[in-house]
DNA sequence: TTGCTTGCAAATGATTTGCACTGCT
DNA sequence: AGCAGTGCAAATCATTTGCAAGCAA
């Protein structure tokens, strides 16, 4: 279950680096965890990098964040979820929600889509005098799995 | 601060009459407060429709989500919030919402660009065998007034 | 009377925090 | 030694729920 994650820890080592942080064996696990399953709740996280205490994860997680590293969404299930920030992995992405079990997966859209969107997004804030930082879109519908269960 | 409201609670009524609900007077203000106010966050909602109890207010608000009158939104905010449901307004909309204080603004773009977005998100999830419902777009930045105190 | 609505107070549960301890440096 | 990271247990706080009263059909 080892995929070449060697560039990303160097790339986090070094932001940690900077910043005085240490970049701990368990907040390495937890990058692992998030570059090999997307964007995952806590209790998923602690599955997959078990032996993490859970008031650790959160605090790390914090740390993590506050540095660049990851970024916590918000839905509508009962825990958050967290993944790693596109300025880390360079990836902008939207996300398919499952309004039944609540997964969320990644999707990238052709760059010539998120162009029109930038300048129509641009446009519509300006009535409101807003200035746009960025953009999160959730493509809401029903993932594979809970179509299959929901025809058995 | 009295618009006419009169058509949409005529529509809230037949709705939920239809589902033998109630349409009670704190229903009415919350739906009135919401009408004039935009999304709102619970104490927001206590504070424009006083009178009403905190778990009243959550409560009417879960019954009337489930009638489709309202729908729950959820930010990065302490609270989440809650708006009148495009079923009810007949208006596809979408959020500018502000990363410093977490107002959230109602917003609608252009409808070609609403069906290239729709074509695109379709075509995204297809690779993950996903069936799509609707999106929802949170087009993040500051507010007016945020950005004044920012520069006072 | 019967059942839905309401308010108060208490419970719930994800997330945060206090504190004592371990382990780098 | 000194300071950051960790685990456990306790606290926090938005939201939910139990229960006793109020109100409409």
């Amino acid at each position: 279950m080892n995929l070449d994650n060697s560039g990303l820890h160097q790339l986090v080592a070094t932001k940690l680096d900077e910043a005085g942080q240490m970049y701990t064996q368990k907040r390495q696990k937890l990058v692992d965890a998030l570059s090999q399953a997307g964007p995952c709740t806590l209790p998923e996280l602690l599955e997959f990098s078990d032996g993490i205490a859970q008031s650790s994860a959160y605090r790390n997680l914090t740390v993590l964040e506050e540095m660049g590293v990851v970024r916590r969404l918000v839905h509508h299930g009962e825990y958050g979820r967290w993944e790693l920030s596109e300025e880390l992995t360079g990836h902008h992405h939207h996300h398919l929600v499952c309004h039944s079990c609540d997964v969320v997966i990644d999707v990238e859209l052709p760059t010539h889509i998120e162009h029109l969107m930038d300048e129509a997004f641009e446009k519509a804030a300006i009535g409101s005098k807003f200035t746009v930082d960025r953009h999160n879109i959730d493509i809401v519908g029903t993932c594979a799995n809970c179509q299959e269960t929901a025809q058995a």
